[in-house]
DNA sequence: GTCTATACCACGATAGAC
DNA sequence: GTCTATCGTGGTATAGAC
């Protein structure tokens, strides 16, 4: 389910839209540069959709859809094997859908702390849902006392590889193992 | 060295500027806002300094000198100490100048990576040599094979705490335990 | 050192032709 | 579904009085 390069004009938008608020925040991003790269002018944005707040709303609903089929997938996977394989089967699974399905999840944790109220408030719910798998599941393998103090470091420590890891050159099965182990602890 | 609270203008512009780019990032900062809240006029603000560009380039400057001034005092007061306590004062150092010393470290490390090139290439020497201390001092403690990926996925869950670890209710020697356990590991 | 006034441009958004 | 044309606003920046 390969979201990158869309057909549709709508589906292009928001290709566009999420690689240019990933790079700039929604805030360094204008609309006439969405139109641009998308082959449009400015104003035929507003055939699909009734704002820019709206654009970007839905790249960041996007960029938490991709992150839950991750999820869903690893859980599938996973469901039969020992705790640590289930903690490196999900780290697998955001980085996947961090770096391997479009810029969406990647636009969404980077810009959605700066994004404007309105957008924040509109997805804050389905953010949620997904912070409370990670919470439950880290719950569950009983790692340590605080699992919600351990997930936020966890999504610092995944988040923070789309400002510095490189698809070209790194290996995400690699990183994912790095942060596995990390977060595993190296005496199990 | 409180820098919080300056009391001469041109402090006072990166106090303001450093908490409002740490909320809405550089390109969701207007200078009018920053002056409004300073009590000046926008216009004002060009006796101080040259163009939007140089605020956010100073703010991001005294950013870095935080941290490097965190990480001298933690640098000589753990010398004598065993390798986790030197972790352990480093990591407590860094977090210390995110929430500890204003706004400023909090505004570099989470608006550097969407700020204007300019501003950019202007600040990455000083980046660059801070980073090389946490590097030298990870390969220095033998912790893992690959102390720049440590450092980088370290880095990301001592930066996220500025998302979501609040100063009134959490504890930051508590939190500096936790990161420090996480990456020591947890038998040593 | 701060002000008023203003230039100039880019922004988001709308109207209406095709 | 995309266009041209345009509106009103707000952005950075400058000139010059006080």
């Amino acid at each position: 389910m390969a979201v990158i390069d869309a057909v549709d004009a709508r589906g292009r938008i928001l290709d566009v839209t999420a690689a240019l608020v990933l790079e700039h925040g929604v805030a360094g991003v204008a609309q006439r540069q969405i139109a641009e790269q998308v082959g449009i002018k400015a104003a035929s944005l507003y055939h699909h959709f009734g704002s820019k707040n709206e654009i970007v709303e839905a790249v960041f609903r996007r960029g938490i859809d991709v992150m839950e089929h991750a999820w869903d997938e690893a859980a599938a996977a996973a469901t039969a094997a020992d705790r640590r394989t289930r903690l490196a089967t999900h780290v697998r699974a955001h980085l996947s859908a961090l770096f391997e399905n479009g810029p969406y999840t990647a636009a969404h944790v980077t810009a959605f702390r700066t994004a404007p109220a309105e957008v924040r408030t509109a997805v804050v719910p389905m953010r949620d849902a997904y912070e409370a798998r990670w919470t439950h599941l880290l719950s569950d393998l009983n790692l340590v006392d605080q699992p919600g103090l351990h997930r936020l470091t966890l999504f610092g420590a995944m988040n923070s590889s789309v400002e510095w890891f490189d698809t070209e050159r790194g290996n995400l099965d690699e990183l994912a193992e790095v942060i596995t182990t990390q977060f595993w602890g190296r005496t199990p």
